[in-house]
DNA sequence: GTCGACATGTAAATTGTTACATGATTTA
DNA sequence: TAAATCATGTAACAATTTACATGTCGAC
């Protein structure tokens, strides 16, 4: 069976760079300013990661490097076939395993969803992730009650903490999701 | 300048199967098996990280394959060199940076903690823990009420979920700090 | 006797880190 | 005019993912 070579998936540093820069276009500098210096850090910021991958971005015809209008300097903006990629990954639904593994990733597909989702699409997304919190919660819950006695001092206690994360989320969400549904 | 070729430093998933196999010794399947199934999950479970990183640490002497005098099969075992490098890590002082960006690594090491660390070095530990956590959620919080205004809605919020994330944590902090320190 | 779980690996491609390298522009 | 910051990249290496590959063992 042949592999479709368009089948390449942007990374997750490569969907924060598409999100940076649909807002307002930048040059990879200001890109890797942003990731050394803001709470976005978690990204890399070396230039070893950023280059290529704003390189890997333009091969896909995702991003093209142009002056800006406005002060006539490279920037690296999102293009055409960019926008509906990165809105699909905005809107892609979302899943058990997202949740327990990949929060960093939604929180971050949240953040970018300002301009580009309608009210209707981020209560969606927002109803999702609360279902999906409130499933986890309550396994990690029930499994807490379960092995109460077998666990080891430390792992439980570890245990808790994530118990105690996944709530605060939860919460986070209820109360976010609040706020997009209040005047209708 | 010369680089000392002794100055290998072992990964987070190396020093994840090195908790693992030193309450227990295990074999890859086995570890898999954790990675695959249980909390630890965040760590690939895959057999190209394994088995590689198995290699990697007999390599490097901090863990020997032998047959187990119990069951007769063959596992992985942490060696007399590998004891103190993993005590080593679990007891590396904190900084800002692990805080801010490594809150995993940090939990990871508090769950291996059980019974290779005397009471006083968790203490010291979890103090630490609690003030960096303290600092941090602090310079959250100012900069949350610095820029309320200049933030776009998604942005603040989910910055607002970081802080409430952090704050979280700080809670859980205290909490297993007074388990440690109160029968003196 | 076959299916699923146990068990261990390799190879290629991708991704990311660290260190190196260069030059332009701004500011003190 | 010297230092700092802006700006963009490469090279070597390390680590990880995905897919492939193989074989054993127990249960049904």
């Amino acid at each position: 069976m042949e592999h479709s070579n368009k089948n390449i998936k942007p990374t997750l540093l490569d969907h924060a760079i598409l999100g940076l820069i649909s807002t307002a276009p930048m040059s990879g500098y200001a890109i890797r300013k942003v990731f050394e210096t803001t709470a976005m850090g978690n990204y890399s910021s070396s230039p070893g990661t950023i280059y290529p991958a704003l390189k890997r971005l333009q091969k896909l015809r995702l991003v093209e490097k142009k002056k800006s209008e406005e002060d006539d300097k490279n920037k690296f903006f999102i293009t055409s076939q960019g926008k509906p990629i990165f809105k699909a990954w905005l809107t892609k639904p979302l899943d058990q395993n997202d949740v327990a593994r990949k929060l960093d990733e939604i929180l971050l597909r949240f953040g970018f969803m300002d301009t580009l989702l309608n009210k209707q699409e981020k209560v969606v997304f927002l109803e999702s992730l609360c279902d999906l919190l409130t499933d986890y919660t309550g396994q990690l819950e029930a499994y807490h009650k379960r092995e109460y006695d077998n666990l080891p001092l430390h792992g439980r206690l570890a245990f808790e903490h994530g118990i105690e994360s996944y709530k605060t989320t939860l919460k986070w969400c209820e109360k976010a999701l609040i706020i997009f549904t209040k005047n209708d």
